[in-house]
DNA sequence: GTGGTCTAGACCACA
DNA sequence: GTGGTCTAGACCACG
């Protein structure tokens, strides 16, 4: 389990928490039916207020990622997998749409919008940065 | 000149209009030495207050795209094409790179990535009209 | 006669054509009884807004230094050199005063404080500027 | 940490209130790290709308003198005391430099103006209270 | 008419 | 509790 959180980022650090977790479940990093750290631990760990964790947590749990272990805790949900997986996958690509359309609406030339694309398609394909899971 | 904005998006009416102003201005659509609409005018035409296009404006004077003609209003700076131009840029630039940065780091696939990016790519490209960003 | 306008300084330009009055007329730049540019021919020449120049004639017929010589225009009051000498004093003495108040107050250490002074003092000293006005 | 304001001043209470955060900082009163009171108790100290705190403050953020703690306030920046030493220099410096230049331009004889200044710098220094700015 | 500032009060996300 | 944003409406100086 692996988590980047970035305190000043515009996205707040409670959808920070909640993407990254789906993002370990859908590649494995957090296997179904395993228990999470709990609110104070991952709060330890990230520096960051429990009650921002237990707010991601409520919002997972809202989702049927994780379930509630009565006095032990919360784990993945048995249909996490699929579900974080589709659910990876539409951020993903709504994330791309978003910054695309922006692009394009800008008004910059569509060839330059491609050559920006394969820039930094090519950036974070040679080893700039090196992933912790794969699917 | 033109405006799209989306009240219910996660970045502020203020900020887009910043954005959108500097894409008009880079774009040719606002022309350096001509002056913009007034707070009051953008504001009823784009339903929102006075004050928050003033806020979006003053931003832009800080940025040095417009300038104030006292009692007159404020028009397009003499250098602001180029300073727009080089701002589109990398606010466009800067939004792939996250984009394609949190899809790697999520794990999935680095040619499912790639994938997804050409479709969008040729969805913009080819007949489909804008998307909505979110609402 | 003689004029110096900032469009762009945070003091109103009308502020600054009545400062400039008061100070070409202490000065002796402008005579007692002599007519001063009408409205408009100010306006021109400063490239201000006509209403811009009234308002600050206004200002200076309600402090007596100009008079309105009907269908003439207006002139340099009687008593105006006396008054402009002691407002200029004032005006000079009071701003003198707010930045060393704001020096001193600011916790800039006194001695530091007297040294800028000093090589502003200088600076100003040594040609780095022509006036035109000599009492 | 110390704040006068003034309502009635030509500058206006937000500009004030930067001014007065930075100089605090320059001079120590302000500790690096240490959280600065919330827009809601400084606005109810100084009996001004928490709104126009809250501008002051984003503007310190944007000059790197205040970072934000998301949900608990606002700190001063790492590296404010040097910026803030720096600024405050600055502003005096410019403050002084404007009212000798407009000194020295209105007429005023040269040894006249030193007079003033060295008056004024003397009822700094020796017993007489602090001036109020205007009112 | 223009922008600039302030007050007032609301709602939001975050801790 | 914190700051961020927005609406609303007021007043000001300027042109």
């Amino acid at each position: 389990m692996w988590f980047d959180i970035h305190p000043n980022s515009p996205v707040s650090i409670c959808e920070q928490i909640v993407a990254q977790v789906i993002f370990n479940v859908a590649s494995g990093g957090l296997e179904v039916g395993s228990l999470i750290p709990s609110v104070r631990e991952l709060g330890a760990r990230l520096t960051v207020h429990p009650n921002t964790v237990a707010k991601a947590y409520q919002e997972l749990e809202r989702m049927g990622v994780l379930t509630v272990r009565r006095g032990r805790g919360m784990e993945v949900a048995p249909d996490a997998l699929k579900l974080c997986q589709a659910e990876r996958r539409n951020r993903i690509r709504q994330r791309i749409r978003e910054a695309l359309h922006e692009a394009i609406s800008s008004g910059l030339p569509r060839d330059e919008v491609r050559r920006l694309v394969e820039e930094e398609l090519a950036n974070h394909g040679n080893g700039r940065r090196r992933e912790r899971h794969q699917e």
